[in-house]
DNA sequence: GTTGACTCTGACGTCAACGTGAGGCTTTAG
DNA sequence: CTAAAGCCTCACGTTGACGTCAGAGTCAAC
C-alpha cells in the first residue's frame, strides 16, 4: 500500500481543523502521527477520518478525555483493537443520553425561534429580501 | 393582580439557574428586576418564564447579546411589545439554521456512539464498518 | 544556494458563562 | 433584641479548545 502521508497543512485543509487544533489533538492523545527525520508530522488517510470523528464528538459536547477513550473503539475500518470497553459502554450511554437531551433542548429553542420568526414575518410591512 | 415577588434564591430554585447566573443575566441586560428598599432584587412570575427561555437559548448556543435582542419579542404571553425586528428576523434565521445544523451534528455523534455501544454490548466483536 | 512556503516548539492570550470567596448589609424567626 | 439566613457588591479565578505571536529549522524549487 502506498504510504501517502499528509503534512499538517494538507490535513488541515481536508478536515477543516486548524493546524493548531491538530497539534492540540495530538497533545491530548487523540492523534499520534509519525515524524519525518526533520521533525515534520506525517499523517495518514486514516487520520482524516479520525479527525472528522473528533470534530463530530467535540461538537456533541464530549471532552478530549472522553474522546480519547472512545476513539480506539471507533477506528474500525477493519475491526481489530479491543480496548477495555465494559466501563466504557456505560460512560457512552451517559453521553448518548446527554446528547439526546441536548437535541431536545435545541428543538425547543428551534420552536421558540420559529414562533418569533413566523410571527414577525407575517405581520411586518415586509421588507423581505436580502 | 398579585404582586407576588420572588427573591433571587427562590427564582434560583424554580429555574435551576444559580443566583450568580441570575445576577449575570441582569448584568447582561436580560433581566431588570425591581429592588426593595433594602436593595434586594424583586422578581416576578414572568421572570420565571424568561429565565427558562434564556437557558433554552443559551443551551442552543446563542450568546447573551443575541438573547437580549430576542427576548423582547419572545415575552408575549399577551403580545404587546414591538421592538425593531426587521433586521432581527434575518439574524434569527441564521441562528435557526445554525441550530438545525447543530442538531444534525449531534445526530451524527449519536449514530457514532450508538454504533459503538451496540457493537460492544453485543460483546461479539464482529467486523463492523463505518 | 538561496528564496519562500511550510513546519517546528514553546508559551502566553482569549472568550463566555459563570464559580468562588471577602466583607458587609437586610430580613425573618424566636 | 439577637442570631441565623439570605442577599448585596466588588473582583479575581476557572475551564476548554483553541488563537496568536516569536524565533528557528525544513523542504522543494529554481
Amino acid at each position: 500500500m502506498a504510504g501517502v502521508t499528509l503534512r499538517i497543512g494538507e490535513l488541515s485543509r481536508r478536515t477543516g481543523a486548524s493546524p493548531r487544533a491538530l497539534r492540540y489533538y495530538e497533545e491530548q492523545g487523540l492523534l499520534t502521527p509519525d515524524r519525518r527525520p526533520g521533525g515534520y508530522r506525517e499523517y495518514t488517510e486514516r487520520d482524516v477520518v479520525t479527525v472528522r470523528h473528533i470534530r463530530t464528538l467535540l461538537a456533541a459536547g464530549l471532552g478530549t478525555v472522553a474522546i480519547a477513550e472512545v476513539l480506539p473503539c471507533a477506528i474500525t475500518e477493519e475491526g481489530e483493537l479491543l480496548p477495555a470497553c465494559p466501563e466504557l459502554v456505560t460512560g457512552l450511554t451517559v453521553e448518548r443520553d446527554r446528547i439526546t437531551g441536548s437535541i431536545g433542548e435545541l428543538q425547543q429553542a428551534l420552536g421558540l425561534l420559529e414562533t418569533i420568526i413566523t410571527r414577525w414575518s407575517e405581520q411586518a410591512p415586509a421588507k423581505a429580501s436580502l
